[in-house]
DNA sequence: CGATATTTTTGATGGTTGTCAAAGCAGCCA
DNA sequence: TGGCTGCTTTGACAACCATCAAAAATATCG
């Protein structure tokens, strides 16, 4: 196995029995550069995690427009939480970004597992609930903030990360598509940054030359009313 | 106390034991109209029931704009998907629209009861789940959608559980901002479709007169590639 | 290394929606 | 009933961003 499944989160509470059981029920599957791993609708009955490569989570619009929903990179899963739906359906596509590799578990047999593990169930519980209030500020970002503040935002946060030199996790069309702006605007809204001696840009790197700035242009990057972060 | 508790999906799969401590360590709060509940970023060490008005979820942005995440009516929880982080502050302000009641209940001791039932664990979790999708649908028609749409998507959806006659579940302001459209912009659509003869509106009420007229206002209510809706 | 494809940038233009302002209509309570 | 307040509507206007189109830069592949 090419990574170490028994580090991930979901997997890190089970006894060593339990854990054996989702070893033998796990496969692993290869995808290559844009190859699709499924399309909304399709009937979801196992989950993924990450090993390498990235998978590109999005949706369509019946104009062929395309909204990223989340980049998933190594040692992340993704799609557990419809498991516990009744017919599920992946309300997302799904495609690999570059040589991928990946476990699948199912469904089925890891709730049968789960029922055993409470303290899974609670780690689980703990993603799952993580995840909604990311969403919750996702939809604040789209609603309250505009593209430059989202741009910002992104920028800022991403420094407040790992420091003042950034490398572009993918595509720039992507990254627009993420931050739900059009790739030319996001084009322009990087120019403008760096017209204004906030960043410097190379390619897929970029330079923060002053956060404060950034942060001056995320208009609400906190809310009003306390902090979002824990 | 003046709603059934037990049977709220939280609420149902516990044993009479485990229910009886529920009832025990749970309060309730009246509000008025228009009285807040809780501040984003307030200490988050207990969550809630509706069980008469309604509770508006909102967040603000520094300018004083508001959006509307949800609107909780009774029978309904909210913030429980919080206990299970580390340190929870509330990700939204909560007020009354209306005189109403909760139950509130406390993380701690729901937690450790919790312990004791992972069917309850299972419902929660598919509950959370089943939230999840429809934040993604709402991140979806945000930034797939125009504004237009959203609102047609919205009165197509009405009609498809309601009937033609509507009758509008908060004042104008609140839906529009529910929609994430200014409340002109709002009254304009609206005007719009009546022009049309979509819809006829008479206050607070709206007779739907051509749901496919609707529909095909909502370009893309349905995702390319399969249906959302289990 | 050169040729093609893809991604990114730049420019010009227009539409959808937000903003500001004022008028019209409720509901509410004395 | 009358006058108040708050919500909704209507109008004029501006801004932001999307769209279309084409050039420039970068990546890909033989």
């Amino acid at each position: 196995m090419p990574f170490n499944l028994r580090q991930t989160y979901l997997f890190a509470r089970l006894d060593d029995d339990q854990f054996q059981q989702v070893t033998e029920f796990s496969r692993t599957i290869k995808l290559n550069d844009g190859q699709m791993l499924f399309q909304a609708g399709d009937a979801a009955d196992r989950f993924f995690l990450v090993t390498t490569g990235q998978i590109k989570l999005y949706r369509l619009a019946m104009n062929g427009n395309e909204k990223v929903i989340e980049i998933i990179s190594p040692g992340h899963t993704f799609a557990e939480a419809l498991m516990f739906l009744e017919s599920p359906g992946f309300p997302v596509n799904a495609t690999a970004m570059g040589t991928t590799e990946l476990v699948t578990i199912d469904n089925a047999q890891f709730l049968t597992m789960l029922r055993g593990s409470v303290d899974t169930c609670f780690r689980l519980m703990a993603d799952m609930s993580q995840r909604l209030k990311l969403l919750i500020k996702e939809i604040d970002d789209l609603t309250l903030q505009s593209a430059t503040g989202r741009v910002a935002g992104f920028l800022w946060g991403k420094w407040d990360a790992v420091g003042a030199n950034i490398e572009l996790e993918a595509p720039k069309g992507v990254l627009a598509s993420r931050l739900s702006v059009k790739p030319e605007t996001f084009s322009r809204i990087l120019h403008n940054f760096s017209e204004q001696n906030l960043i410097k840009v190379k390619g897929g790197s970029i330079t923060v030359l002053d956060p404060e700035g950034l942060h001056a242009h995320a208009e609400s990057a906190g809310i009003c009313g306390g902090s979002l972060s824990p």
